[in-house]
RNA sequence: GGAGGGAUAGCGAAGUGGCUAAACGCAACGGACUGUAAAUCCGUCCUCUUUCGAGUUCGAAGGUUCGAAUCCUUCUCCCUCCA
């Protein structure tokens, strides 16, 4: 089957598992590795379109269950679909809804056929199922669709994990043949299993022979350790077809996706930027800094001196700091812009090593500033 | 001059004999955040101590009581009303 998201693999680094690469897509052409920005609800959070643009965004995330209770797929359809609703004229991806059932529902019942659960907003009976899924999502009309799924706990047991993966192997092809619009939008299938080495591997082998647009491995960053998560990428990743994307869900830490694109994958999604910077925390090239705090009341350094971010070239940490602490609107905007910016060109360092055939050298010089530990990243 | 009301921790404000080192809010300080129910959530917040705990508090001084932020006396300051 022709795709209309199609990966194409220019180069693999020397040293490592690394890709360089160009994901296509009818809204255009990304070269990854590639960080996307989060905007569940059809907007990245206090950011617009133009300042997502000038920091070098590519893709940008949306999500199937938030934006099918409001304001209804029904009606970004009417409204000409989410690129037009949102004035995004770039590449989006819709998660599937997948993890919204398992991750923020207390009460939930899963059946062959799908999902029972409540909804977060008024608590109203609701169903989703593959073919649900797929259908709001050919109604949003993004770049790149999600396959169903489901999302166990990490340390889910072995006969759990089992039986829910190649349930989630069934909703995929009942997605795959729920999918109307293959001219205009690529599905993705998901792999879990967890840190079951042969269930990731069966799982990535039951998906592959089927046609998917391209690969997420989803079930990480989940309460794992970041050791735990790299060795499951290091025996799933070989799973996958050389030909498609590599699409690694929720990580998002700068470590974990140095260390992700070192193990083989391309594409990456994650709230941490965005959310941190929401509660003052930032990202720098020597660690997390917190503008809040009162060491930086006469800060007048930007957060991050290497940045080249809106927020880095004109702005002092103290001035930051300052907004924050006057709860003024413009204060998350500054760090949203600069943790977003961090990221993306933390991407475009890393495709750079891996042209450069020096991803590790440039890992190692990475942490050396960094440091090597994250808050609460469990390297063991 | 007369009558009444009030003074509680950085601020605001509960508390009218023991369960009060003193609710709650704000401010301040620190932490968390990974396919976003998040501009959210969790701590600390009289002093000393890592903990246990010890010490000193509710305008001031004195008194009653086994025990007082709470009752009594005097004083200081603030507010309202009447002359």
């Amino acid at each position: 089957m022709k795709h209309p998201v199609n990966y194409t693999l220019e180069k693999k680094e020397k040293h490592t598992g690394a890709r360089l690469g160009k994901l296509e897509t009818p809204n255009g052409t990304y070269e990854t590795p590639m960080f996307m920005p989060v905007g569940t609800q059809a907007t990245v959070k206090a950011m617009t379109p133009e300042e997502l643009k000038a920091m070098g965004a590519g893709i940008i995330l949306s999500n199937t269950y938030h934006l099918w209770l409001r304001p209804g797929s029904e009606l970004i359809e009417e409204a000409g679909g989410l690129h037009e609703f949102m004035n995004w004229d770039q590449g989006i991806l819709t998660d599937s809804g997948g993890f919204q059932v398992f991750s923020l529902a207390d009460t939930r019942e899963i059946k062959e056929n799908g999902v029972h659960f409540k909804s977060h907003l008024d608590g109203s009976a609701q169903f989703l199922s593959p073919e649900k899924s797929i259908q709001i999502q050919n109604e949003l009309g993004a770049d790149v669709i999600m396959s169903f799924d489901e999302c166990p706990p990490f340390h889910e047991s072995y006969d759990y994990m089992k039986q829910s993966v190649v349930r989630t192997t069934r909703w995929a092809e009942r997605g795959l043949e729920a999918h109307e619009n293959w001219d205009t939008q690529g599905l993705f299938g998901i792999v879990q299993g967890g840190g079951y080495k042969d269930l990731r591997i069966q799982h990535a082998r039951d998906l592959r022979s089927m046609d998917f647009s391209g690969y997420s491995i989803g079930g990480l960053s989940v309460g794992e350790t970041h050791q735990e998560m790299y060795e499951v990428l290091e025996y799933t990743t070989p799973e996958l077809p050389e030909d498609k994307t590599r699409y690694l869900m929720g990580v998002g830490t700068p470590a974990a996706l140095i260390e992700s694109v070192i193990r083989g994958v391309d594409i990456f999604d994650c709230v941490l930027p965005t959310r941190i910077a929401r509660n003052g925390t930032t990202m720098t090239s020597k660690g997390r800094l917190k503008v809040k705090n009162a060491t930086y009341k006469k800060d007048w350094r930007p957060i991050d001196e290497k940045c080249d971010c809106y927020t880095c070239r004109n702005y002092s940490r103290a001035y930051v700091r300052h907004l924050f602490n006057t709860d003024e609107i413009l204060g998350v905007r500054l760090t949203s812009i600069h943790n977003l910016r961090f990221l993306t060109h933390l991407m475009e360092q890393i495709r750079e090593a891996i042209r450069n055939d020096n991803l590790l050298d440039f890992k190692e010089a990475f942490f050396e500033e960094y440091g090597y530990n994250e808050p609460n990243a469990r390297t063991f």
